[in-house]
DNA sequence: TAGTGGTCTAGACCACCTG
DNA sequence: AGGTGGTCTAGACCACTAG
């Protein structure tokens, strides 16, 4: 059956999913291969190359070379997420962003994280507000091995946050979103109750092999991260 | 400077990133076009395309007709998170997987949940363990009307979880992720104190601009959500 | 070892959008 | 209006791996 290829290979994206939709081609169904697809179809095998990839991106097919390619049988939520700089997150809300610095401190190889290097730390804490009202509570140390040029920043009116992304590059990193009840020092900070629920993103990042910065950031009650699910 | 063009795009996507990481290209510069790059790196300009097409997939890059590339201004951490079944995820972790049925229940128009259909609908509840003990509850809502046949399910050995993933096919979705603390009724369904804060993911999938369900699922405390960072 | 996807090429046309 | 990326083609070779 020839499928209505208006446009382009996201025609051939829609006519395969709309089969795996219709169970034409069910879960754990090896559908026919690119050639075949591609004369059935009536275009280039890239074409159907493209289509397929930005499937199996997507976490709906499963390709390998020889056994050809499956409809994922068990299929799960894939989505991406974009973690924005906390100003472009507050103002593009259209709230007024500002930032308060709490603490700047130099640690010695015992502090107060568990980082995997011992080497000197700057220890920073500060809050992100949306229109005055307490947003982020960050609390970040800094591998002054890995960026030395950190200990020369005061960090009283360019955020940590901010001057990292623009000046210091990393090449990986490691997020993790969790749950946590509000400590006395993050509850003080934010102006919130102690327990308070709190969506919190710990990240780390690095310069080949070398942390770089390893930051906890506290949102505020009521935060939210959405996102899209779906090819 | 010709590039050390090893084995295919891959490779040229690395210089590219070198490049940009050694602020030969700084944020917000535009790169040359992809028919000056495909002769400076000694290969077809649809070789390039792939290269620049990924970075700007992985958010490295912004691409646009006419303007051509640029290395974003203020990159955003993106991150690809795969939320796996219920059953799986545990599975996988090594522990056993238990399932418990709390409640099933047909409601009217006016039901619990803040939906936007007015339709009928079927209320589950349910526990998922691992290693017997309480690792998610799940509170969710059914649309009857776009699944007639969730009205014949019990659902007490098969969770509504796996069946709509094995027998409902949606076509997209919308997920959120939040702290809670627990209220009366999910703290005694997890057995723990009232106000623990829980991650919570709340998901609903639509098919076409029909809803087809809408979940809440509240982890037990300790629960982390990881992800890579990076290109 | 043979079949499949992964990738590359050289050329072409087109849609879009900035200047 | 012209330059840029988006896409398609027809063919080719290669890498991987299941049987």
């Amino acid at each position: 059956m020839k499928a209505a290829h208006s446009i382009g290979w996201q025609s051939i994206q829609s006519e395969v999913l709309r089969r795996i939709h219709a169970r034409e081609w069910p879960p754990g169904h090896v559908i026919p291969n690119e050639i075949d697809l591609a004369k059935d179809f009536g275009c280039a095998r890239a074409t159907v190359n493209r289509a397929l990839q930005s499937l199996a991106d997507s976490g709906v097919l499963e390709r390998r070379r020889k056994a050809g390619t499956r409809v994922v049988l068990h299929p799960v939520s894939r989505t991406t997420l974009d973690i924005p700089i906390l100003r472009q997150e507050i103002e593009a809300a259209g709230k007024t962003y500002d930032y308060r610095l709490l603490l700047h401190a130099t640690d010695g190889p015992n502090h107060g994280m568990d980082l995997p290097f011992r080497d000197t730390a700057l220890h920073v804490q500060a809050l992100h507000l949306a229109d005055m009202k307490a947003y982020v509570f960050e609390d970040r140390w800094i591998n002054l091995s890995a960026v030395p040029k950190a200990s020369e920043q005061s960090f009283d009116a360019l955020s940590a946050n901010e001057w990292l992304i623009q000046y210091v590059p990393f090449t990986h990193g490691e997020i993790a979103f969790s749950a946590q009840n509000a400590d006395a020092e993050t509850a003080k900070a934010l102006g919130v109750d102690i327990d308070t629920a709190l969506f919190v993103i710990d990240r780390t990042t690095f310069d080949q092999d070398q942390i770089v910065t390893q930051v906890r950031l506290s949102y505020g009650p009521g935060y939210k991260i959405t996102a899209q699910i779906g090819p």
